[in-house]
DNA sequence: CGAAGACTTGAAATAGATCAAGCGTTGTGG
DNA sequence: CCACAACGCTTGATCTATTTCAAGTCTTCG
């Protein structure tokens, strides 16, 4: 099975389909720090993360907010390809990546020939509306401790366990190692969790 | 012509269905301070915004952070009917507010039947996409002057006037109106903008 | 083992919010 | 049409959360 059918959106494309779009996509790979598009990049395709993790940002003024990060298989830069105009925002690789590109050419003749993928690509844009809705609401309504225990409950697994590195996280919420740092303090001061090594763990 | 041919999305649409559309759209007013919808209802349709001004906005732990603001005629709650669920964030009316309602089912069966709309609904997901980035940006990387000196660039007329209620301004930019104010003081000191009445007019 | 990087903790700095007071504008009811 | 109440705007004085700066400790791994 190719992989592009672990992509939602083609999941239930016929073969023919999947055919043409396969000739026409092309495969790169990026080392760690590799800008895979930015937002002064013109948007004339997306991409298919199929290994290694990327980051999503925005930066101004030498500072930088992570919008999210992407693991495989995901889709990234739709927005901007189907607006037309540029990427909203940077991908830079955070370890080896390797990407498909498809041309945006492709990809809306593919949505026109078939609601069934325009109501999927309408779906997913839904989703990452709402995905960005959470992110305001966390930069702008909830304090750091809040956040920092938020983003524990969110990664925990079954067990209440989370492997936590401090600058890490502190990237992803937008806050300062330092920041993160008191917070955990504070978390377990109020016994909300424990932390061993590079383990956070939940407590009830 | 009727309102919703005002609408982008529907503007290319053929009459028959336009009258279809109609048929079907349920007509509500609201006064000042009345909620429109909130992120805990279930989205079964979208909002026509016909008359008056509609904040959108999330709330939490007593404070609010603005998402944007409508002014007729748009679209809104798309997000949430499209993805099944809930809105993501709540309305309010901001003075006297007519809307008109369309069900979700009637929506979804336009867009699956004529592709130009549907191509149409993701180019206008993907604005809002940008919208929010844009939004996330302005929260976590620029200080206050910038965003209301941002805020007055972008919404200039051609001869850089705009009309300029602080009250409003310091919502939609989620910051407090005590302190727009003092960051338009800034802009004038530094003769970057003129105010008079409540024209703010930008000079070069 | 030793050096570089990651984490913690304290002290100072800062941006914006909040609190407070005064002033201008508007619009409504008498 | 006036009066005054309500609201919006401005400006000053604190207050507060987070960043920044600094120093010390811990980890890890070549």
């Amino acid at each position: 099975m190719h992989i592009l059918r672990s992509l939602p959106l083609f999941s239930t494309l016929e073969d023919s389909e999947l055919k043409e779009i396969e000739n026409v996509l092309m495969s790169y790979s990026y080392d760690k720090g590799q800008i895979i598009f930015s937002s002064y990049d013109g948007a004339n395709g997306i991409y298919i993360l199929t290994k290694g993790k990327v980051k999503l940002y925005k930066s101004f003024a030498g500072k930088e907010q992570t919008i999210r990060i992407f693991s495989p298989v995901s889709m990234m830069g739709e927005a901007g390809a189907l607006k037309g105009g540029n990427f909203p925002a940077n991908a830079v690789a955070l370890d080896k990546v390797q990407v498909l590109f498809l041309p945006k050419e492709k990809l809306t003749e593919v949505i026109r020939k078939n609601p069934d993928i325009a109501m999927k690509m309408i779906g997913i844009l839904s989703e990452r509306l709402f995905h960005l809705v959470g992110l305001v609401e966390n930069l702008s309504l909830k304090d750091a401790v809040s956040r920092v225990y938020d983003y524990i409950v969110h990664k925990a697994d079954q067990n209440g366990k989370v492997e936590f590195k401090t600058t890490i996280v502190a990237m992803e919420l937008g806050l300062t190692a330092e920041t993160v740092s008191r917070a955990i303090s504070q978390l377990k001061k109020r016994g909300k969790v424990k932390k061993e090594g590079k383990i956070v763990q939940l407590l009830y």
